[in-house]
DNA sequence: ACCTGAACACCGTTCAAGT
DNA sequence: ACCTGAACACCGTTCAAGT
């Protein structure tokens, strides 16, 4: 009889609470610390309980990335294939930013779940629609990568670096050993000139880099690029 | 006694030793499988043995991704910044796909390595030497990002798929729901006249993108490109 | 048939006891 | 002072026993 009453007094569980409990426990306690039992005692159930609705915790994580693709907006229609796609990654980036696991996730993950695989179709669609070629989308995606989901991996955090100690590590005791990397580093923190006012703004890299391969996209589906006729050179 | 024969007959512990064991016991049995308990058995001494010698297992992975980093050739002198970053890039490329689980781990550090830094260091200097102002060096070091290392985060892995199951996963029985990824995969599997004989050639796509950025970085140096007036136009 | 407590086979790392 | 066995505080998941 008690354990009916603890049993009525929580939402029953589903996949869906399962999944949207484990996005919240992450964004509070770090995707590192999100265990299966640690879960399982945030919705007040044994933790074998949680196996009726994931398989394992890879499943587990697979649909916690649905979860957030799925905070993506749609696309805006009626605009054309540059800024369709600028707009939807840009969305997506900002999707995936509200949640500060969400890039180490997705990279780990194996396979694409069918809600990943909607939005890369999404992607797809827009160059497709904008007159690109099969075979130019083709490379366009992998050049892409991961920013197509509005992050890339940054070789490291030199950015926010409110934290003095961050910026200990560009300028250690021996500075003179990287003389390129301190020569930066120093113009990133003081240059007031600069986008940057100190360290760097992530916003802005995105775009600059993004905005630099959807020019270099243009430019090679302008020229009739094809992979075996990379100059677009009528040939016939 | 007995002991001190089996401490003689293997050559005693290193960093250099541990680490090196380290980077061939991943390469053989997966970095997912790698753990001290099985490091420090392969060395034939108990695990904690292996803390004299690292102070724990992040500083392991960090040595880890030394030994590899160690492995990129040296810059090739005298010849112009496109060619020479070209070159040391697809060098670093040839070391990490030397080890399968060289850029996750490399993902997963939060600080550059010193190692790491003086890598870096020597890929800046070649914008610098090649005329770049600090400020695009800056934002063409983040477009890079992981490229720079040889490696980037594709979304999935669509590629090699000499593995029939891999297939599966593009085209379901639910093909029709994402009929510009079908249409893409069925591209690439097919068309024997693209680069792609079956499945994608990733170096290919490497060099597709990098070459891509490359030539954008080329553009943007030469119209004296500036974070503060990125047409550069002349303003005086 | 469903649910779940205990157990299994691991981890990385601490710490105190041995030499 | 050095080395190391045992222990601690966790994991994800299996499985058999309970209802």
């Amino acid at each position: 009889m008690a354990q009916q009453t603890e049993a009525v007094r929580r939402a029953p569980l589903s996949r869906d609470r399962v999944l949207r409990a484990a996005v919240a426990l992450a964004d509070e306690i770090g995707i590192e610390a999100l265990s299966m039992r640690k879960l399982a005692q945030e919705l007040g159930v044994v933790p074998m309980a949680l196996y009726k609705h994931v398989a394992n915790k890879d499943q587990l994580l697979d649909g916690m990335v649905d979860v957030v693709v799925g905070e993506i907006d749609p696309p805006a229609p009626g605009s054309d294939w540059k800024s369709a796609v600028r707009q939807r990654i840009l969305s997506a980036r900002r999707a995936l930013l509200a949640h500060s696991w969400a890039a180490q996730v997705v990279q780990s993950r194996a396979r694409p779940t069918p809600t990943v695989l909607a939005y890369m179709d999404s992607v797809i669609g827009m160059f497709r629609t904008g007159g690109f070629s099969v075979d130019l989308t083709h490379h366009v995606m992998h050049a892409l990568g991961s920013r197509m989901l509005g992050f890339t991996q940054e070789l490291f955090d030199a950015s926010p670096s409110l934290d003095p100690e961050a910026q200990a590590v560009v300028v250690p005791a021996d500075a003179g050993k990287f003389p390129y990397v301190t020569e930066l580093a120093m113009a990133v923190t003081h240059d007031e000139e600069s986008v940057v006012g100190q360290g760097c703004d992530d916003q802005f890299e995105f775009e600059f880099a993004l905005d630099l391969l959807l020019d270099g996209f243009e430019r090679l589906h302008q020229q009739g690029w094809t992979s075996t006729n990379p100059s677009g050179e009528k040939t016939a």
